[in-house]
Order: C-alpha cells, then structure tokens, then sequence
DNA sequence: TTGCTCCTCACGTCACGTGAGGTGGC
DNA sequence: TTGCTCCTCACGTCACGTGAGGTGGC
C-alpha cells in the first residue's frame, strides 16, 4: 500500500473512455499515448491524467473530426510548448514568455472557432429536423379531423 | 432549351457537397444514390434533389457520425415508407396512415435526440476550452503585472 | 479538333477489427 | 492452480484516395 499514484490496465481505460484497447495501442502507435519505458510483453499502466488525455483526443476525432494525423501534429505542438514550459521559471526573458502564451490562446481561440462552426451546423440540422416533424404532427391532425 | 429539370454532373455535385466524385460513385454503390437507368460508360446525371439528399447524408455522417452501414438502414426505412405514402390516396386505411405517420414521428425524434446529445457535448467541451483559455489570459495578466 | 471532365477497373491507405498463439498478474 | 486479461504479430475491413488507360460531351 503505497501512496504512489494507482494505474489502469489498458481495458479498463478503453472502458472508461468507450473505445476499444486496439485503439489505445494504436494511438501509442502514432505517439499520441507516450508509452515510453515499459519492458516488451509487460502490461500497460495508465493513470488519471493519461485517461484524460485519451478522452480529450477522442473530442477532438468525434466532435471536430480531427484525423489522428492532425492530432499528431496537435500533440507535437504541444510538446514544445511544455518543454518551453518548463524553463518558464528558468531563465527565459518576459518576451519569450509572452510568446508562448500567445501560441496557446491562439490554438485555444482555434479550438473554440471550430466548436462554434460545428455548433452552427448543428443547430441548422435541428431546425429542419423540428420542421419536418411539425409537418408530420399536422398531417396527423388532418387525418384526426375528417 | 426545354423545360425538363436541369442536370448536374458529378463533378459539379462534389464540388457543391464538398466531397469527391469518389465519395459520390461509392454511395450509388451501396445503394445510397440511385444511379438507375443509366447506360454503362454514360456520364451520370444528378437533379437538385439528389443534392440535396446527398447533403442529407453527408450530415448523418459527419454530425451524428452514423456509419455507412446505418446510412443504408436508414435508407431502406424510408424507401419502405416513401412506397407507402405513393398509396396514400390510394386505398389505405386510416389505422394504416396513422402507423405510417407513427413511424415517421418516431424517426425524426430519434434523430432530433441524437442530435441533441451532440450538441450537449459540444457545449461541454466549449465550457473547458473556455476555462483554458481564462487561465492562460489570467497568466498573461500576472505576467504584465510585475 | 483540342481540352477537360467523365468513365471503369484496381490497388493503396487510414483507422482500426479480429483472430492466433502465448505470457503474466490478482 | 485456474481464469481472466493482457501481450505481440498479422491479416481483414470500412470508407474512401489515387493512379492507369480509355471514352465522351461543350
């Protein structure tokens, strides 16, 4: 019983998250899931932060249609933007460290855009769904009328 | 210059839905776009209505993320029920327009719900973009300050 | 007649699905 | 010890992408 972090095993996490293990493998694959330093033919061990960013991934593939190969770059983005991080308390200038936060509100604004365009889209196929059904629900009540 | 309804070709079609000729050959293929009558080798020939029941499906597909699989149910449910309208003046019974109608409602609820639930997601996921980008304006404020 | 778009195979690719055969942890 | 889940190949599949080689309409 130790205080060190628990992990999960791969299908647990494929549970969590509503995807399946092959999945999970793959996307380690491409190195979107860091399985770095695992013996070969031993088990997979994830903890929370890695599920979360499993989950974030799939937002990105379903709900923006992302392809993975969009999300490599994306993860590739955001690698060097915490190893700048990382110096932040270092010897960075003020400049440097603006830069970087301009970078991140520019992908997070990005993200945001994208949200809204589908959102539009939505809401337009919405509407035309409520129409179709109020024709439905009127031609009922001229058949109940007669 | 008659007054037959003007055709598109498949070039044309792509462009309009924003997909390729490719999607669109592979959709007739499934049965999804009724590429009837036809000679072989002929150039195929698509109205304004094939249009936009190709955009119908396109938004199936990315919006609700059906399968083409699911495409093709769908279709096949709502050819059942196009037959059935055809005879509609013709010698049905009221209890039968009702189940035809029935069905139909049913149908266009399914799709408002999913429709629905995707948009709650999006909206979930717009609230933590937001956050993120809160927290980065609030770094960047805190780096101004000094 | 000259391009341009179309046609039909048919193989390639992306994102996994699905076993086969074997090892490892509660 | 017995299952159950995990492991690694490796081939299959879905939804197209991408030429090759050829024919047809403004």
């Amino acid at each position: 019983m130790s205080l060190a972090e628990q992990t999960l095993r791969i299908g647990q996490v494929a549970e969590q998250v509503g995807v399946t293990p092959r999945t999970i493998r793959y996307y380690e694959e491409l190195g979107l899931l860091g399985g770095a330093g695992r013996n070969k033919g031993a088990h997979r061990q994830y903890t929370d932060a890695d599920v979360a960013r499993l989950r974030e991934l799939i937002r990105l593939r379903d709900l923006l249609g992302l392809s993975l190969e969009e999300l490599v770059q994306l993860a590739e983005a955001e690698e060097a933007r915490a190893a700048l991080r990382d110096q932040w308390r270092g010897d960075q200038t003020d400049d440097e460290r603006r830069a970087i936060l301009d970078r991140a509100e520019n992908l997070a604004r990005e993200q945001i855009d994208l949200v809204k365009a589908r959102r539009e889209k939505l809401d337009e196929f919405a509407d035309e769904l409520k129409q179709k059904l109020r024709r439905i629900q009127k031609r009922r009540r001229e058949l109940e009328r007669r």
